[in-house]
DNA sequence: GCTGGCACTCGACTGTAGCGAGTGCCAGTC
DNA sequence: GACTGGCACTCGCTACAGTCGAGTGCCAGC
């Protein structure tokens, strides 16, 4: 494991060179490029050594070397440092973000700036239900059987959803069920209703009571069992940069995984901790995404993580100027949604 | 112009053949596979006709013959009969669709089965709000100076908009304004609302004015104004079927124009007349599409049109069952709107 | 008007050769 | 002991020549 700082060195200039040019790198051009202060045939030797680790490799015998998952690895956690953003992206993201009418508005342009910054696949998960608190419940009758379901989150998120009535409920009925499920979940995280929901019927009046039930089973359903988080994406085209060198040659599998809501989900939804998470390669635990890295970290306002956002591209990535946009878009859209 | 029938065959056999193995079609190979009933030199001899004409082309001077838009056009016109669904798709069709709970779950499982079953990318246009009757307006304060607007359209559709209003406005006031909007406006078209709108803001009590005004420029500007068209895209992976023979090598146009809403919408939502459209490679107006063709249908509720769908593939596509398909999914879904 | 035959074209494939980037190794130097 | 210069070697890439064969256009004959 004798890496000593040269090597490293070595290392991250193979890096930021492959990174670059995305052509192996040979020893003589390394020097060349960078002051490492020693001679080609020192450089090899270490980069023999580096292969043997597992950090770099060699398409063929006579070409230069390309780093592995493994190096990238290595690279992101020991060897880079976030770039600052420059001044012309910091108002790019202002200029994008201000006048956002909407929760809508706000996802969108968000992924829609993610990609354009990064130049990759953008993701952005809508504030999820089950993290977000509610602030309203409508009931809207459609017909004596049948009620819209819409509730608004602290979010600006809204979800609506239709209910089949067992038996006619009357408009008076309708609005005491409004008043009664207000009271009861105004001001509730969703992960933590089921009780509360469950109470509900137990305390309605009986000629309330088969409406409440349904009603119920459709908020806990539909509601608060994860399933309704939503997903916006952009940037797709950027995935044909780079010809077809990245990716091994096919976008299928990428374009496959994109399409399934769930995989993306499991992508960037899960950043428990505040960090940026970055996914390199194979390190994915999606076979699809094998030939892909993913950067992404929560949002949310203040300190809370109401959701994630995150860009996928190839393993040769940018990783420093990466993780940077996607942690300062993070930011401002936390600090877009305070504001409400 | 003197096409006879025979060169009409040949003409139809040169697009099976191409769409069938995605090689340009030789004169044996045509007189092989199909019973034509001459020799390949009486079939040369068309074919050269039939090129003169700009039907078919030559990739190089020593290949077969490829049909080119225009003989797309001729084939798709006159030589082609819908082909009737299998069985199997029928059921597909049937069993993919029942159980939608809502309208996003119609249009999600509608999309996908539309790719599904062409192998393509599908794309299905939401109910248009415009041609869509409004049943139901809901006004939801958010605090004295916000107001949530939820529109419900006949079709199930849900649209919401927050508005910033000029003064806090009372809860009463809130009520009398839901009151109000919801008298003049369920039951019209969208598109016919603006007077309406208008007349709403001049018959106010006068405290109520400014909130209204904003109220009713909101209405007009987010739910009248098409702009609030949305569309669901899926199948994208299918574009790489065919390795980059399609698409002459590169998609990056082609997911360039997948993003652009407003190009999907001009695609597939211009469907004035019931009847199916299809636009072959050349005759599309979006430049990123040239190499693409895309078909497409209106559907709704009984005879009334909401929404257009369609898919988009290489020009090298069966166009008899894409159709047929595209078709029958209209006619399900249509239906499947007109139980709600 | 159709057909068989024939000369021709030209892309695809194969094999060979030269080039050059890049390597590994080794002996020599500081 | 670590670094360096030198050297032989590997091997992918490119260019070139040659062959093959699918496919064509044309023409004379039925």
């Amino acid at each position: 494991m004798g890496l000593d700082d040269r090597k490293l060195a070595v290392l991250r200039a193979i890096v930021e060179d492959y990174v670059a040019t995305q052509e192996p790198v040979g020893s003589k051009a390394l020097v060349e490029r960078h002051q490492l202060g020693v001679s080609p045939a020192t450089v090899r030797n270490d980069m023999a050594v580096l292969e043997e680790e597992g950090y770099i490799r060699q398409p063929h015998t006579s070409a230069g070397r390309v780093p592995t998952d493994r190096g990238y690895r290595l690279f992101v956690d020991r060897l880079s440092r976030v770039k600052p953003l420059s001044p012309a992206e910091r108002r790019a993201i202002e200029r994008f973000l201000v006048g956002a009418v909407d929760l809508d508005d706000v996802v969108h342009r968000t992924v829609r700036l993610l990609a354009q910054l990064t130049r990759q696949v953008a993701v952005v998960q809508y504030p999820s239900l089950a993290r977000s608190k509610v602030r309203h419940l409508e009931l809207v009758p459609i017909s004596t059987t049948r009620l819209m379901v819409v509730m608004i989150a602290d979010t600006g998120r809204v979800e609506q959803r239709l209910v089949e009535l067992p038996a006619p409920v009357p408009a008076d009925d309708v609005t005491v069920l409004r008043r009664l499920v207000n009271e009861k979940l105004v001001g509730c995280q969703l992960a933590e209703t089921p009780p509360l929901v469950q109470a509900l019927v137990e305390e309605a009046a009986p000629q309330l009571r088969p409406a409440m039930t349904t009603l119920s089973t459709v908020l806990l359903e539909t509601l608060v069992e994860r399933h309704e988080e939503r997903i916006a994406l952009a940037g797709t085209a950027n995935l044909t940069r780079g010809g077809l060198l990245d990716f091994q040659g096919s976008l299928r599998p990428i374009l496959e995984a994109l399409e399934e809501e769930v995989v993306l989900l499991k992508l960037i939804g899960e950043t428990e901790p505040s960090t940026t998470r970055v996914l390199i390669g194979d390190e994915n635990e999606i076979d699809n995404l094998r030939a892909a890295s993913v950067v992404s970290t929560g949002y949310g306002p203040g300190a809370t993580i109401v959701g994630g956002l995150g860009v996928l591209g190839p393993t040769r990535m940018d990783y420093p100027g990466t993780i940077a946009t996607v942690r300062a878009v993070a930011r401002y859209v936390g600090e877009l949604l305070a504001q409400n």
